[in-house]
DNA sequence: TAGTGGTCTAGACCACCCA
DNA sequence: GGGTGGTCTAGACCACTAG
């Protein structure tokens, strides 16, 4: 091979590598638990070691395998951890899961917003925004509240969506939106009265919330949303290596 | 500088590289929001483009800066991601917070563990394992319950602690125990006959469940643990990106 | 001591963004 | 078109583990 044939393609070939590996892995090939050794690999699939490396890397930060030198990776498990979007869509969330998603809007408000709004979305005070809240539901139950504050360029692209509109973030993504980091913060909180009256639960009952801003490559924040789950329908599954941690724990 | 000079030392170069930006960023230098070329940084620190690359893919994946192919690293924040170990020590979580942790154990049990118990832990049916049972304090007010479970030879090691130890975790690592990897679950649940009186709560008061599993290099599990939190005193707050994911939700 | 993963280098080409 | 980050190579030495 060529030296500098870097045929980066679409999709590059670590990753390609990388989605082997969690194949084969699933598929029960390395019975013995570990795999094989960075050198093997590169020499099996005719790539370089450090090529090998970014594939192993990958599937090291989602849990699939360990790695201690001295001795060969060893195998944790397949790892479930979802694609990037299934995070940030509830639709595909649940359609992933075998679920009916759905869901009904309830406000759709372009306003200037409020200094906490604006901060949240790194605006100006006073600038415009959207302001969208929805009622979720999995097979037509309500499961979750959902509020959501988008800057004017994102949410203008949603004022042409009906009240029954199943997604919100599909139409984002054809827009050309490009969707890179994510950052959640999940707690536990009571239901105010709104919430009771999507819901159809007593005011203060128990509800999961989780909290999500999205940047785009640049930095620029596409949209603040706040979701509350009731209890029983949703748990959040967290993977931590010593080696990159992105998790953390704040006091309430 | 020499080919292969790899002065790997205590501390990987990239590592300290990645701190020292870190550092520069919280410090407000770079006031233009970017970061210089990576081919800049290796020529100002002298080292060589893939170092680089490798510190910087740190912050990235902690989501301190973005990265997008054809303009410079945009600044998102010092993204106060904690250590692995405050992640799994609520002693040193407390601290790193400023407050003061307590703890005092209810039940201190070296039996058969139930089928459940030993598939958490990965040991055959009916193997030997530690229960612990501890209401942990934040001021000394009771704040969580926790119950952890240890395979023998872990357990082992906290025998000798008395029941006000504050943290279980250091004598553990003292001991030479190296903590790799760590999947959390987040869910919300309400407080059984036991979390009550622990708790000084009601019976079926909402609580903030974290269960944990810890793993070793080797993928052999260290211990599995079950937290739940008062509502209002903790919040778990994790970054995600489109190129790493390790987050996921499931169907409660 | 042989073999593994961890770190590092010096070079290359490519895809992309922006002035 | 010039500069940026993304991918890839082929080599090197080191630190560690295990037989």
């Amino acid at each position: 091979m060529a030296v500098g044939d870097a045929s980066a393609a679409a999709r590059p070939q670590y990753r390609k590598l990388a989605a082997n590996l969690r194949e084969a892995i699933a598929s029960g090939a390395y019975q013995d638990g570990r795999l094989p050794s960075e050198e093997t690999l590169a020499a099996q699939h005719g790539m370089s070691r450090g090529t090998v490396r970014q594939a192993l890397a990958l599937l090291r930060a989602n849990g699939v395998v360990t790695s201690r030198r001295g001795t060969p990776r060893v195998i944790l498990g397949t790892a479930r951890t979802q694609s990037f979007y299934e995070l940030m869509s509830f639709t595909s969330w649940a359609r992933a899961v075998g679920e009916e998603p759905g869901g009904h809007t309830l406000a759709f408000e372009h306003r200037p917003g409020e200094p906490w709004e604006c901060a949240q979305l790194d605006l100006e005070p006073g600038s415009m925004l959207y302001f969208v809240l929805r009622a979720r539901t999995l097979s037509r139950v309500p499961v979750m509240a959902e509020r959501t504050l988008y800057p004017e360029a994102v949410g203008r692209v949603l004022a042409d969506l009906g009240p029954d509109a199943i997604s919100h973030m599909d139409p984002l993504v054809d827009e050309g939106l490009i969707f890179a980091d994510l950052e959640h913060s999940i707690d536990l909180i009571s239901a105010n009265a709104e919430d009771a009256r999507i819901l159809d639960i007593p005011q203060g009952s128990p509800l999961l919330r989780e909290r999500r801003r999205a940047t785009d490559p640049s930095g620029v924040v596409l949209h603040w949303s706040d979701d509350r789950f009731l209890p029983g329908t949703v748990s959040f599954t967290v993977h931590s290596s010593a080696a990159v941690t992105s998790m953390s724990r704040r006091r309430g």
